[in-house]
DNA sequence: AAGACGGGGGC
DNA sequence: GCCCCAGTCTT
């Protein structure tokens, strides 16, 4: 199996993969059907985030809006509400923007090639090609985590996955290779293999399909595989946040249309550690008359790129101010999209 | 090319 | 604590 040309080694996957995957796909919701909404909504919940998080979002979703049509319509607070702790909320905007513009724009049906699925909000070269590929059989890669990771041990390459040029000739020699009517399967082959084998730590190369094309393998190098660029390090942030109580209700307002945690939730904070006495000044500026100070909490957030070190101070109030929507812990919990960084304070009120 | 953009689970 | 996940968009 040595000194195969690197097109050979891609040329004989299909034939590898696509018996392996036959036997063992794992049974997921999303693969029920290859209507391509369905799908779409599920490779937009699964960006960056693993399958094991998802299938609950996605079920909730599909029971809430199980048309294109339900989706458009529906009132972007309860589509926020049901992405509530998934992350990268601009993804849950942009799918609502997408379902409004093929209803309008396509009388509700879904582009049939990738080229024509990317010029959609929210849907890059990697969802595109899975929707095209799954949905339509259309040989266009999806080139994700997986795929490059599989890939870079497979080749035994070594130039950074981080770089768009090595994602786009991965993507290119895939598509030379997609087998004529199981591109879906093909697709979803190859990331099966990087989700339940070919895993970034303690891979199962001794249950690997592959494992004779591996030249990473060969070479007992797959842990030196995929090589990746060294990580930006993430900045802290000190911040102070109001836990304001008044009449059994608690203030909290609403965020920035644009930037981090665009349009949610959250209690009213700002920026730096503030004193307890600062933060009564604070409150009392907002019009809220503090009374006293039940007590304060320390908590740390972690985004991908920023540490929150958050202060909370419990004060209660006797006024409700208009600065901010009173909520009780009700609507707390039911009503409005509160983000994990804020959420995490529910236990404290 | 680099940074913004969440959150959770595994070790 | 660090890694990394079925990535996309903006600058």
């Amino acid at each position: 199996m040595e000194d195969k040309t690197e097109q050979a080694v891609y040329e004989a996957l299909p034939a590898l993969l696509l018996p392996w995957y036959a036997e063992n796909a794992r049974d997921l919701p999303w693969r029920h059907s290859r209507e391509p909404y369905r799908v779409w909504v599920s490779e937009i919940m699964l960006q960056q985030t693993r399958v094991e998080a998802v299938i609950g979002y996605y079920n909730r979703f599909m029971a809430a809006f199980p048309t294109i049509y339900a989706l458009a319509e529906a009132e972007e607070s309860r589509v926020l509400k049901l992405w509530e702790g998934l992350g990268y909320y601009s993804r849950a905007r942009n799918l609502q923007k997408t379902a409004k513009q093929i209803v309008d724009d396509f009388d509700g049906v879904f582009p049939d090639t990738a080229e024509a699925l990317e010029k959609l909000p929210g849907i890059g070269a990697y969802t595109a090609g899975a929707i095209a590929s799954i949905c339509f059989e259309c040989p266009s890669a999806a080139v994700d985590g997986n795929v490059l990771r599989i890939m870079a041990r497979i080749t035994a390459d070594d130039s950074p996955i981080d770089l768009p040029a090595t994602k786009r000739k991965i993507g290119a020699a895939l598509e030379k290779v997609y087998p004529k009517g199981r591109c879906g399967a093909f697709t979803q082959a190859l990331m099966e293999l990087g989700a339940c084998v070919c895993t970034p730590k303690s891979p199962g190369c001794t249950a690997c399909p592959v494992q004779t094309l591996c030249a990473a393998h060969r070479e007992n190098a797959v842990q030196s595989f995929p090589v990746k660029l060294p990580k930006a390090k993430k900045r802290v942030e000190e911040r102070t946040v109001f836990l304001l109580r008044c009449g059994g209700e608690t203030a909290i307002c609403r965020r920035e249309e644009t930037g981090l945690l665009a349009g949610l939730w959250q209690f009213p904070n700002c920026a730096g550690a503030l004193t307890v006495e600062e933060a009564v000044r604070w409150a009392e500026e907002h019009g809220v008359q503090p009374v006293g100070l039940f007590r304060s909490v320390h908590r740390t957030h972690i985004f991908t790129h920023i540490r929150w070190e958050m202060i909370g101070y419990l004060l209660d109030c006797a006024a409700k101010s208009a600065d901010f929507v009173w909520a009780g812990r009700e609507a707390l919990t039911e009503a409005y999209a509160l983000p994990t960084a804020f959420r995490m304070f529910l236990e404290d009120i």
